[in-house]
DNA sequence: TCCATCAGTGAACAGGCGTACACTGAAAGT
DNA sequence: ACTTTCAGTGTACGCCTGTTCACTGATGGA
Protein backbone atom coordinates (compact mmCIF):
# COMPACT_ATOMS: atom_id res chain seq x y z
CA UNK A 1 0.00 0.00 0.00
CA UNK A 2 1.51 3.38 -0.78
CA UNK A 3 1.02 6.06 1.55
CA UNK A 4 -0.59 9.20 -0.07
CA UNK A 5 1.01 12.12 -0.04
CA UNK A 6 0.96 14.77 2.53
CA UNK A 7 -0.85 17.86 1.53
CA UNK A 8 1.41 20.31 0.61
CA UNK A 9 3.77 17.63 -1.23
CA UNK A 10 0.47 17.71 -3.44
CA UNK A 11 0.32 21.22 -3.93
CA UNK A 12 4.03 21.33 -4.80
CA UNK A 13 3.54 18.98 -7.24
CA UNK A 14 0.65 20.80 -9.01
CA UNK A 15 2.57 24.24 -8.71
CA UNK A 16 5.37 22.24 -10.71
CA UNK A 17 2.95 20.72 -13.45
CA UNK A 18 0.86 24.46 -13.94
CA UNK A 19 4.84 25.76 -13.85
CA UNK A 20 6.17 23.33 -16.98
CA UNK A 21 2.84 23.18 -18.90
CA UNK A 22 3.59 27.43 -19.21
CA UNK A 23 7.01 26.78 -20.13
CA UNK A 24 6.43 24.02 -22.51
CA UNK A 25 3.12 26.06 -23.84
CA UNK A 26 5.21 29.11 -23.99
CA UNK A 27 8.03 27.64 -26.43
CA UNK A 28 5.85 27.41 -29.30
CA UNK A 29 3.19 30.58 -28.65
CA UNK A 30 5.76 33.11 -26.21
CA UNK A 31 4.30 33.31 -22.56
CA UNK A 32 2.26 36.37 -23.29
CA UNK A 33 0.08 34.88 -25.25
CA UNK A 34 -1.13 32.07 -23.96
CA UNK A 35 -4.02 31.98 -21.54
CA UNK A 36 -4.51 31.33 -18.24
CA UNK A 37 -7.29 28.49 -19.10
CA UNK A 38 -4.70 26.63 -21.38
CA UNK A 39 -2.11 26.39 -19.16
CA UNK A 40 -4.46 25.21 -17.08
CA UNK A 41 -5.46 22.07 -19.09
CA UNK A 42 -2.17 21.40 -20.25
CA UNK A 43 -1.26 21.01 -16.24
CA UNK A 44 -4.20 18.42 -15.79
CA UNK A 45 -6.81 21.00 -13.59
CA UNK A 46 -9.67 23.29 -13.79
CA UNK A 47 -9.15 26.90 -14.62
CA UNK A 48 -10.35 28.09 -11.00
CA UNK A 49 -7.70 25.86 -9.32
CA UNK A 50 -5.16 27.67 -11.17
CA UNK A 51 -5.71 30.60 -8.76
CA UNK A 52 -4.92 28.28 -5.62
CA UNK A 53 -1.46 29.09 -6.78
CA UNK A 54 -0.71 32.50 -8.83
CA UNK A 55 -2.58 34.98 -8.38
CA UNK A 56 -2.25 35.96 -12.33
CA UNK A 57 -0.35 34.68 -15.30
CA UNK A 58 1.85 37.90 -14.65
CA UNK A 59 2.81 36.46 -11.01
CA UNK A 60 2.97 32.97 -12.84
CA UNK A 61 5.67 34.21 -15.25
CA UNK A 62 7.66 35.57 -12.45
CA UNK A 63 7.97 32.51 -11.01
CA UNK A 64 9.42 31.27 -13.96
CA UNK A 65 11.81 34.32 -14.84
CA UNK A 66 12.95 32.96 -11.14
CA UNK A 67 12.97 29.10 -11.75
CA UNK A 68 14.93 29.47 -15.30
CA UNK A 69 17.97 31.56 -13.70
CA UNK A 70 17.96 29.19 -10.85
CA UNK A 71 18.44 26.20 -12.58
CA UNK A 72 20.74 28.16 -15.13
CA UNK A 73 22.89 29.58 -12.76
CA UNK A 74 23.36 26.04 -10.93
CA UNK A 75 24.96 24.47 -13.73
CA UNK A 76 27.00 27.77 -14.98
CA UNK A 77 28.59 27.66 -11.26
CA UNK A 78 29.16 23.80 -12.09
CA UNK A 79 30.82 24.69 -15.04
CA UNK A 80 33.06 27.25 -13.57
CA UNK A 81 34.29 24.75 -11.04
CA UNK A 82 35.45 22.22 -14.30
CA UNK A 83 39.25 23.12 -13.93
CA UNK A 84 39.31 22.83 -18.01
CA UNK A 85 37.21 25.86 -17.75
CA UNK A 86 39.46 27.50 -15.98
CA UNK A 87 42.72 26.54 -17.79
CA UNK A 88 41.19 27.56 -21.51
CA UNK A 89 38.13 29.63 -20.56
CA UNK A 90 37.29 30.34 -24.14
CA UNK A 91 37.06 26.60 -25.90
CA UNK A 92 35.92 25.49 -22.73
CA UNK A 93 33.00 28.19 -22.39
CA UNK A 94 32.11 28.25 -26.17
CA UNK A 95 31.62 24.38 -25.74
CA UNK A 96 29.84 24.77 -22.31
CA UNK A 97 27.91 27.08 -23.33
CA UNK A 98 26.04 24.98 -26.31
CA UNK A 99 26.02 21.74 -24.07
CA UNK A 100 24.44 23.70 -21.12
CA UNK A 101 21.81 25.46 -23.33
CA UNK A 102 20.95 22.00 -25.03
CA UNK A 103 20.07 20.66 -22.04
CA UNK A 104 17.69 23.69 -20.56
CA UNK A 105 16.37 24.36 -23.92
CA UNK A 106 13.20 25.71 -22.55
CA UNK A 107 14.53 27.86 -20.07
CA UNK A 108 16.81 29.82 -22.35
CA UNK A 109 14.04 29.98 -24.88
CA UNK A 110 11.65 31.48 -22.44
CA UNK A 111 14.00 33.98 -21.01
CA UNK A 112 15.26 34.61 -24.55
CA UNK A 113 11.86 35.26 -25.89
CA UNK A 114 10.45 37.01 -22.84
CA UNK A 115 13.98 39.24 -22.25
CA UNK A 116 12.72 41.65 -25.00
CA UNK A 117 8.92 41.20 -25.25
CA UNK A 118 7.26 39.86 -21.87
CA UNK A 119 5.20 41.88 -19.44
CA UNK A 120 7.23 44.93 -18.20
CA UNK A 121 7.26 42.83 -14.85
CA UNK A 122 8.74 40.28 -16.65
CA UNK A 123 10.82 42.02 -18.52
CA UNK A 124 12.46 43.82 -15.43
CA UNK A 125 12.64 40.89 -14.11
CA UNK A 126 15.17 39.14 -16.63
CA UNK A 127 16.94 42.18 -17.28
CA UNK A 128 17.81 42.60 -13.54
CA UNK A 129 19.25 38.35 -13.26
CA UNK A 130 21.02 39.53 -16.52
CA UNK A 131 22.96 41.94 -14.84
CA UNK A 132 23.71 39.65 -11.90
CA UNK A 133 25.33 37.25 -14.05
CA UNK A 134 27.40 39.83 -15.59
CA UNK A 135 28.66 41.03 -12.51
CA UNK A 136 29.24 37.29 -11.64
CA UNK A 137 31.07 36.54 -14.74
CA UNK A 138 33.13 40.11 -14.29
CA UNK A 139 34.55 38.75 -10.90
CA UNK A 140 36.40 35.47 -13.06
CA UNK A 141 36.97 37.64 -15.67
CA UNK A 142 38.85 40.36 -13.28
CA UNK A 143 41.25 37.28 -12.35
CA UNK A 144 42.41 37.29 -16.13
CA UNK A 145 46.08 38.09 -16.84
CA UNK A 146 45.67 41.13 -19.51
CA UNK A 147 42.54 42.74 -17.03
CA UNK A 148 43.68 42.83 -13.46
CA UNK A 149 44.58 46.62 -13.83
CA UNK A 150 41.41 47.52 -15.18
CA UNK A 151 38.61 49.88 -13.70
CA UNK A 152 35.65 47.53 -12.26
CA UNK A 153 33.53 49.94 -15.20
CA UNK A 154 35.54 48.44 -17.91
CA UNK A 155 35.68 44.93 -16.85
CA UNK A 156 31.78 45.00 -16.19
CA UNK A 157 31.56 46.57 -20.33
CA UNK A 158 33.73 43.61 -21.05
CA UNK A 159 31.90 41.39 -19.08
CA UNK A 160 28.08 42.73 -20.94
CA UNK A 161 30.09 42.30 -24.20
CA UNK A 162 31.01 38.31 -23.42
CA UNK A 163 27.64 37.70 -21.85
CA UNK A 164 25.27 39.46 -24.64
CA UNK A 165 26.78 37.19 -27.05
CA UNK A 166 26.28 34.35 -25.19
CA UNK A 167 22.79 35.05 -25.08
CA UNK A 168 22.57 35.44 -28.73
CA UNK A 169 24.37 32.26 -29.45
CA UNK A 170 22.09 30.11 -27.28
CA UNK A 171 18.68 31.84 -28.90
CA UNK A 172 20.44 30.18 -32.00
CA UNK A 173 20.83 27.36 -29.98
CA UNK A 174 17.71 26.97 -29.37
CA UNK A 175 16.22 27.43 -32.64
CA UNK A 176 18.70 25.05 -33.80
CA UNK A 177 17.04 21.70 -34.99
CA UNK A 178 17.52 18.58 -32.99
CA UNK A 179 19.76 16.26 -34.40
CA UNK A 180 22.18 18.79 -36.05
CA UNK A 181 25.46 18.11 -34.88
CA UNK A 182 26.97 20.15 -37.86
CA UNK A 183 25.31 23.65 -36.92
CA UNK A 184 25.94 22.95 -33.23
CA UNK A 185 29.63 23.29 -34.38
CA UNK A 186 29.33 25.59 -36.15
CA UNK A 187 27.75 28.17 -33.60
CA UNK A 188 30.59 26.46 -31.24
CA UNK A 189 33.34 28.14 -33.84
CA UNK A 190 31.41 30.90 -33.74
CA UNK A 191 31.37 32.05 -30.50
CA UNK A 192 34.87 30.81 -29.77
CA UNK A 193 36.24 33.04 -32.73
CA UNK A 194 34.07 35.74 -31.26
CA UNK A 195 35.32 35.59 -28.00
CA UNK A 196 38.56 35.03 -29.24
CA UNK A 197 38.26 38.66 -31.26
CA UNK A 198 37.18 40.11 -28.08
CA UNK A 199 39.72 38.62 -25.41
CA UNK A 200 42.58 39.96 -27.90
CA UNK A 201 41.02 43.82 -27.48
CA UNK A 202 41.77 43.40 -23.52
CA UNK A 203 45.54 43.66 -24.39
CA UNK A 204 45.68 46.53 -25.88
CA UNK A 205 43.10 48.01 -24.11
CA UNK A 206 43.60 51.22 -21.65
CA UNK A 207 41.35 53.74 -19.94
CA UNK B 1 -13.25 73.07 -53.45
CA UNK B 2 -10.79 70.12 -52.73
CA UNK B 3 -10.99 67.96 -55.42
CA UNK B 4 -11.48 63.91 -53.97
CA UNK B 5 -8.57 61.70 -53.61
CA UNK B 6 -8.62 58.96 -56.09
CA UNK B 7 -9.37 55.49 -55.20
CA UNK B 8 -5.96 54.32 -54.90
CA UNK B 9 -5.04 57.02 -52.89
CA UNK B 10 -7.31 57.09 -50.22
CA UNK B 11 -6.55 53.37 -50.26
CA UNK B 12 -3.15 53.90 -49.89
CA UNK B 13 -4.08 56.33 -46.63
CA UNK B 14 -6.08 53.96 -45.21
CA UNK B 15 -2.99 51.25 -45.33
CA UNK B 16 -0.95 53.47 -43.73
CA UNK B 17 -3.42 53.94 -41.16
CA UNK B 18 -3.21 50.50 -40.54
CA UNK B 19 0.68 50.15 -40.49
CA UNK B 20 0.66 53.24 -38.18
CA UNK B 21 -2.10 52.04 -35.77
CA UNK B 22 -0.59 48.32 -35.39
CA UNK B 23 3.17 50.03 -34.90
CA UNK B 24 1.62 52.38 -31.94
CA UNK B 25 -0.13 49.28 -30.29
CA UNK B 26 2.52 46.97 -30.88
CA UNK B 27 4.66 49.64 -28.90
CA UNK B 28 2.75 49.29 -25.37
CA UNK B 29 1.92 45.12 -25.77
CA UNK B 30 3.90 43.72 -28.90
CA UNK B 31 2.50 42.62 -31.89
CA UNK B 32 1.57 38.97 -31.17
CA UNK B 33 -1.19 40.24 -28.21
CA UNK B 34 -3.15 42.66 -30.23
CA UNK B 35 -5.74 41.77 -32.08
CA UNK B 36 -7.36 42.70 -35.81
CA UNK B 37 -9.94 44.59 -33.88
CA UNK B 38 -7.90 46.90 -31.79
CA UNK B 39 -5.79 47.82 -35.19
CA UNK B 40 -9.26 48.26 -36.85
CA UNK B 41 -10.46 50.51 -34.01
CA UNK B 42 -7.37 52.37 -33.75
CA UNK B 43 -6.98 52.78 -37.31
CA UNK B 44 -10.74 54.32 -37.60
CA UNK B 45 -12.08 51.23 -39.49
CA UNK B 46 -14.60 48.36 -39.32
CA UNK B 47 -13.03 45.20 -38.40
CA UNK B 48 -14.05 43.56 -41.90
CA UNK B 49 -12.49 46.44 -43.70
CA UNK B 50 -9.14 45.25 -42.31
CA UNK B 51 -9.47 42.37 -44.82
CA UNK B 52 -8.92 44.92 -47.90
CA UNK B 53 -5.82 45.25 -47.30
CA UNK B 54 -4.02 42.51 -44.98
CA UNK B 55 -5.28 39.01 -45.56
CA UNK B 56 -4.36 38.25 -41.89
CA UNK B 57 -2.60 40.03 -38.69
CA UNK B 58 0.93 37.91 -39.78
CA UNK B 59 0.73 39.45 -43.33
CA UNK B 60 -0.20 43.15 -41.20
CA UNK B 61 3.00 41.89 -39.59
CA UNK B 62 5.19 41.01 -42.28
CA UNK B 63 4.02 44.58 -43.97
CA UNK B 64 5.67 46.09 -40.86
CA UNK B 65 8.65 44.60 -40.88
CA UNK B 66 9.15 45.42 -45.03
CA UNK B 67 8.31 49.28 -43.70
CA UNK B 68 10.42 48.94 -40.53
CA UNK B 69 14.01 47.81 -42.29
CA UNK B 70 13.03 50.24 -45.37
CA UNK B 71 13.33 53.00 -43.21
CA UNK B 72 15.83 52.19 -41.22
CA UNK B 73 18.46 51.03 -43.88
CA UNK B 74 17.60 54.63 -45.29
CA UNK B 75 18.64 56.68 -42.44
CA UNK B 76 21.71 54.58 -41.55
CA UNK B 77 22.61 55.00 -45.67
CA UNK B 78 22.60 58.61 -45.60
CA UNK B 79 24.78 58.47 -42.30
CA UNK B 80 27.06 56.24 -43.83
CA UNK B 81 27.18 59.52 -46.48
CA UNK B 82 28.43 61.65 -44.07
CA UNK B 83 32.04 62.58 -44.08
CA UNK B 84 32.62 62.50 -40.61
CA UNK B 85 31.79 59.18 -40.17
CA UNK B 86 34.01 57.57 -42.20
CA UNK B 87 36.53 59.93 -40.34
CA UNK B 88 36.09 58.10 -37.18
CA UNK B 89 33.98 55.76 -37.44
CA UNK B 90 33.54 54.83 -34.03
CA UNK B 91 32.56 57.78 -32.31
CA UNK B 92 30.55 59.29 -35.25
CA UNK B 93 28.30 56.04 -35.30
CA UNK B 94 27.97 56.13 -31.61
CA UNK B 95 26.34 59.02 -32.03
CA UNK B 96 24.17 57.87 -35.26
CA UNK B 97 22.73 55.16 -33.45
CA UNK B 98 21.47 56.74 -30.72
CA UNK B 99 20.50 59.85 -32.82
CA UNK B 100 18.42 57.54 -35.49
CA UNK B 101 16.69 55.02 -32.95
CA UNK B 102 15.62 58.36 -31.18
CA UNK B 103 13.80 59.47 -33.86
CA UNK B 104 12.27 55.88 -35.77
CA UNK B 105 11.61 55.07 -32.00
CA UNK B 106 8.76 52.73 -33.10
CA UNK B 107 10.23 50.82 -35.70
CA UNK B 108 13.30 49.55 -33.60
CA UNK B 109 11.12 49.24 -30.93
CA UNK B 110 9.24 46.94 -33.09
CA UNK B 111 11.69 44.84 -34.95
CA UNK B 112 13.94 44.53 -31.73
CA UNK B 113 10.61 42.89 -29.86
CA UNK B 114 9.83 40.86 -32.64
CA UNK B 115 12.65 39.65 -33.03
CA UNK B 116 12.79 37.37 -29.97
CA UNK B 117 8.93 36.57 -30.00
CA UNK B 118 7.31 37.39 -33.09
CA UNK B 119 5.32 34.58 -35.38
CA UNK B 120 8.15 32.35 -36.89
CA UNK B 121 7.29 34.24 -40.23
CA UNK B 122 7.68 37.69 -38.86
CA UNK B 123 10.75 36.11 -37.00
CA UNK B 124 12.82 34.59 -39.50
CA UNK B 125 11.90 37.91 -42.13
CA UNK B 126 13.28 39.92 -39.22
CA UNK B 127 16.79 37.78 -39.03
CA UNK B 128 17.23 37.34 -43.08
CA UNK B 129 16.76 41.60 -42.88
CA UNK B 130 19.49 41.77 -40.30
CA UNK B 131 21.64 39.41 -41.73
CA UNK B 132 21.29 41.60 -45.08
CA UNK B 133 22.55 44.69 -43.06
CA UNK B 134 25.18 43.32 -41.20
CA UNK B 135 27.00 42.13 -44.98
CA UNK B 136 26.32 45.44 -46.09
CA UNK B 137 28.32 46.59 -42.75
CA UNK B 138 30.79 43.73 -43.08
CA UNK B 139 31.71 45.73 -46.95
CA UNK B 140 31.89 49.00 -44.74
CA UNK B 141 34.42 47.68 -42.64
CA UNK B 142 36.24 45.42 -44.71
CA UNK B 143 38.11 49.05 -46.01
CA UNK B 144 39.44 49.77 -42.79
CA UNK B 145 43.25 49.24 -42.43
CA UNK B 146 43.75 46.58 -40.29
CA UNK B 147 41.00 44.61 -41.85
CA UNK B 148 42.04 44.35 -45.64
CA UNK B 149 43.61 40.99 -45.54
CA UNK B 150 40.96 39.18 -43.56
CA UNK B 151 39.05 36.68 -45.26
CA UNK B 152 35.61 37.30 -45.46
CA UNK B 153 34.10 34.91 -43.37
CA UNK B 154 35.97 36.43 -40.72
CA UNK B 155 34.86 40.55 -41.33
CA UNK B 156 31.10 39.41 -41.03
CA UNK B 157 32.15 37.59 -37.79
CA UNK B 158 33.21 41.07 -37.08
CA UNK B 159 30.70 42.85 -38.64
CA UNK B 160 27.83 40.43 -36.45
CA UNK B 161 29.61 41.46 -33.27
CA UNK B 162 29.05 44.69 -34.00
CA UNK B 163 25.52 44.95 -35.61
CA UNK B 164 24.53 42.75 -32.64
CA UNK B 165 25.51 45.08 -30.28
CA UNK B 166 23.89 47.71 -31.71
CA UNK B 167 20.41 46.25 -31.61
CA UNK B 168 21.30 45.71 -27.96
CA UNK B 169 22.20 49.80 -27.66
CA UNK B 170 19.53 50.27 -29.35
CA UNK B 171 16.88 48.38 -27.23
CA UNK B 172 18.37 50.62 -24.17
CA UNK B 173 17.14 53.28 -26.40
CA UNK B 174 13.75 52.59 -26.83
CA UNK B 175 13.35 51.64 -23.27
CA UNK B 176 14.81 54.96 -22.13
CA UNK B 177 12.30 57.66 -20.64
CA UNK B 178 12.83 60.67 -22.37
CA UNK B 179 13.92 63.88 -21.80
CA UNK B 180 17.25 62.14 -20.30
CA UNK B 181 19.78 63.61 -21.50
CA UNK B 182 22.61 61.90 -19.28
CA UNK B 183 21.31 58.13 -19.83
CA UNK B 184 21.52 59.36 -23.70
CA UNK B 185 25.19 60.30 -23.05
CA UNK B 186 25.60 57.28 -21.01
CA UNK B 187 24.64 54.74 -23.44
CA UNK B 188 26.68 56.61 -26.10
CA UNK B 189 29.67 56.18 -24.07
CA UNK B 190 29.32 52.50 -23.58
CA UNK B 191 28.64 51.88 -26.99
CA UNK B 192 31.34 53.75 -28.05
CA UNK B 193 33.87 52.14 -25.65
CA UNK B 194 32.48 48.60 -26.55
CA UNK B 195 33.23 49.26 -30.52
CA UNK B 196 36.43 50.08 -29.48
CA UNK B 197 37.15 47.61 -27.37
CA UNK B 198 35.90 44.90 -30.35
CA UNK B 199 38.05 47.38 -32.77
CA UNK B 200 40.87 46.91 -30.70
CA UNK B 201 41.30 42.88 -31.74
CA UNK B 202 41.44 43.91 -34.86
CA UNK B 203 45.07 45.07 -34.90
CA UNK B 204 45.83 41.93 -33.23
CA UNK B 205 43.26 39.16 -35.64
CA UNK B 206 44.63 36.30 -37.45
CA UNK B 207 43.28 33.72 -39.25
C1' DT C 1 -13.84 10.98 16.78
C1' DC C 2 -15.10 15.38 15.16
C1' DC C 3 -14.36 19.35 12.70
C1' DA C 4 -11.86 22.99 10.27
C1' DT C 5 -9.00 23.64 6.28
C1' DC C 6 -8.34 24.11 1.61
C1' DA C 7 -6.87 21.97 -3.21
C1' DG C 8 -9.59 21.09 -6.76
C1' DT C 9 -14.56 21.06 -9.12
C1' DG C 10 -18.26 22.62 -12.35
C1' DA C 11 -21.69 25.73 -13.89
C1' DA C 12 -22.50 30.37 -15.24
C1' DC C 13 -21.45 35.14 -16.60
C1' DA C 14 -20.14 39.08 -19.63
C1' DG C 15 -17.15 40.44 -23.02
C1' DG C 16 -13.67 40.17 -26.67
C1' DC C 17 -12.29 37.66 -30.55
C1' DG C 18 -12.01 36.23 -35.94
C1' DT C 19 -14.74 35.79 -39.77
C1' DA C 20 -18.98 35.12 -43.03
C1' DC C 21 -22.31 37.57 -45.39
C1' DA C 22 -25.24 40.86 -47.62
C1' DC C 23 -25.09 45.77 -48.07
C1' DT C 24 -24.02 50.80 -49.73
C1' DG C 25 -22.43 54.45 -52.43
C1' DA C 26 -18.85 56.95 -54.61
C1' DA C 27 -15.09 56.47 -58.22
C1' DA C 28 -13.65 54.86 -62.56
C1' DG C 29 -14.42 52.67 -67.09
C1' DT C 30 -17.41 52.44 -71.03
C1' DA D 1 -25.46 58.30 -69.07
C1' DC D 2 -25.11 53.59 -67.61
C1' DT D 3 -22.59 50.05 -65.50
C1' DT D 4 -18.98 47.85 -63.05
C1' DT D 5 -15.77 47.87 -59.35
C1' DC D 6 -14.60 47.82 -54.73
C1' DA D 7 -13.31 50.31 -50.06
C1' DG D 8 -15.79 50.49 -46.26
C1' DT D 9 -20.33 49.22 -43.39
C1' DG D 10 -23.34 46.60 -40.01
C1' DT D 11 -25.18 42.40 -38.30
C1' DA D 12 -24.70 38.05 -36.75
C1' DC D 13 -22.38 33.68 -35.52
C1' DG D 14 -19.86 30.46 -32.57
C1' DC D 15 -15.73 30.26 -29.82
C1' DC D 16 -12.52 31.26 -26.15
C1' DT D 17 -11.37 34.11 -22.54
C1' DG D 18 -10.85 35.63 -17.13
C1' DT D 19 -13.35 35.58 -13.08
C1' DT D 20 -17.51 34.71 -9.78
C1' DC D 21 -19.53 31.57 -6.80
C1' DA D 22 -21.23 27.70 -4.26
C1' DC D 23 -19.67 23.02 -3.95
C1' DT D 24 -17.03 18.53 -2.56
C1' DG D 25 -14.28 15.53 -0.11
C1' DA D 26 -9.83 14.08 1.52
C1' DT D 27 -6.17 15.74 4.93
C1' DG D 28 -4.65 16.64 9.29
C1' DG D 29 -4.95 18.97 13.83
C1' DA D 30 -8.05 18.95 18.16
Amino acid sequence: MSESPSRQEQKGRTREAILNAALELSGTHGFAQISLRQVSRQAGIVPTAFYRHFESMDELGLALVERSFLTLRTMIREAQRDPQVFENIIDASAEVLVRVVKQNRMHFAFVARERASGSAAVREAIQRELELFISELAVVLARLPNIETWSSEDVKLASGLFVRNMVYRAEQVVQMPEGRPDREEEITRKARREMRLIVLGFEKWQS
